[in-house]
RNA sequence: GCGCCGGUGACGGAGUGGUCAAUCGUACUUGACUGUAAAUCAAGCGCCCAUCGGGCUACGCAGGUUCGAAUCCUGCCCGGCGCA
């Protein structure tokens, strides 16, 4: 059961303030999804996390399943109660690992294209115009087919089979909200030839996973994909939105530069259908929140503000802080004048630089909660914005 | 006082005649990170010029042996342990 409301729809852009609802409670839409692996935002509490102002969190599928296993969390009662948090709940499908532990990890790649790469990832043999690395079509520690993926465990080795069913099943014994379809981001170095032949995988997944449902409880989000080529975007999102999806997700890689992704968002939110809620999955840097949202995405997750976090670097009004660098240790300011999280009202820079070089985990936790207050207070912000009209 | 062992770069600690400006770890500096195998990873780290590279000074101090010494010898200084 999920219901979406649009309160708003701006004139100056294609944004809309929203509000989705789930059985456990309310998401003010525009709405940054902080991102919670393992059922725990990292070094945060569950209620430091709602202090930090979280509506909502997203869980993964793949890692849960490996530790500590769908069973456990049922018998604890399900997500929310197992890691005490009543807000809503999102699990991503264990997709992205499809990416993340496969072909990003042999490359040593995220989901944004470098452009100093000469690697790329072909569907057959090597491109006989282009350097190429040798290696065929498939990661070195998965296997991708078109009934799913075997993974081999990281942890000891053991073979872990994920598809379309076995993921729903995974979620629907985890309990979230908000579910996603299993499919395959693609690298940034995927051939176009290799991320089409790719999308007809997600596409017949997309499928299976809504046939693969037991109960419409949870809402599942079809996911678009498509790369970075505008065709096969177009097509990703005509064909998850002829099927019967409450929500949806847009996912993988948009190619190198920003402006490509705020076009390929544009052209796919044209096609999606405008009722329904929009989730761009794993985008959000400061710089990327205002155009994402412009485009009309209504929730987004990303690592940004709490993995960054755990690396020292602070984000504030002014930009990206780097709280280890020895200047630090004399700054006597908190980390954003104008912030009115716990951290910036209590600690100077001094004290969070001291903490991170003494590697005192309060350092990482400290940041963790400044940066989750800072963006979700921006995404605030942004909702007003648009309540004003001035977004 | 005698005996034994030892003194290496910011620190810990390899090396024990040429391939050593000296393995490695830490610290430090810089950089990366967008649905989290991430409290991670990469690069640099004597001084000077430099594109490859080159020059200088270095392994407690001072001499010596040798074509060549952080490595061998002598003396001194300092530390640890043992015996007086």
């Amino acid at each position: 059961m999920l219901d979406f409301k649009i309160l708003k729809r701006s004139k100056k852009s294609h944004a809309r303030l929203g509000v989705l609802r789930t059985a456990h409670g309310l998401v003010e839409t525009p709405a940054l999804v902080p991102v919670a692996t393992q059922a725990a935002v990292k070094t945060l509490t569950a209620a430091q996390a709602m202090a930090a102002g979280s509506q909502i969190l997203i869980c993964n599928t793949f890692h849960l399943h490996l530790k500590p296993g769908e069973k456990i969390v049922r018998t604890q009662g399900g997500l929310h109660k197992f890691m005490g948090w009543p807000r809503p709940l999102m699990t991503d499908s264990g997709g992205f690992q499809v990416f993340s532990l496969g072909f990003g990890r042999d490359y040593g790649m995220g989901k944004i294209l470098k452009t100093d790469s000469t690697a790329e990832i072909i569907r057959g043999q090597p491109s006989p115009t282009l350097k190429t690395v040798e290696l065929g079509q498939q990661p070195k520690l998965l296997k991708i087919t078109a009934e799913g993926v075997r993974f081999t465990s990281y942890l000891d080795g053991k073979v872990i089979e994920l598809d379309s069913k076995r993921s729903i099943r995974i979620q629907e014994a985890l309990g979230a909200d908000i579910i996603f379809a299993f499919d395959e981001p693609t690298s940034p170095i995927a051939t176009k030839e290799y991320v089409a032949a790719s999308l007809r995988r997600t596409h017949r997944w997309a499928k299976e996973c809504l046939d693969a449902q037991t109960s419409p409880k949870q809402a599942l989000y079809g996911i678009v994909q498509g790369g970075r080529y505008k065709d096969l975007r177009l097509e990703s999102a005509r064909h998850i939105a002829s099927l019967p999806f409450p929500g949806f997700g847009i996912g993988g890689e948009f190619g190198s530069d920003k402006a490509t992704m705020t076009k390929m968002l544009r052209s796919t939110n044209a096609i999606l259908p405008e009722e329904k809620p929009r989730h761009l999955l794993g985008i959000g840097h400061p710089e990327d929140i205002l155009p994402i949202i412009k485009e009309g995405v209504d929730t987004f997750d990303c690592i940004v503000p709490t993995h960054y976090a755990r690396r020292g670097i602070a984000f504030t009004a002014k930009g990206r802080l780097d709280v280890g660098k020895a200047a630090f240790l004399k700054d006597k300011r908190p980390l954003d004048s104008k912030c009115e999280c716990a951290t910036c009202g209590i600690h100077s820079r001094a004290y969070l630089c001291h903490l991170f070089r003494a590697k005192e985990i309060a350092a990482m936790s400290l940041l963790t909660f400044h940066n989750l207050y800072f963006f979700n207070d921006y995404v605030a912000k942004a909702r007003e914005a648009i309540r004003k009209g001035k977004l």
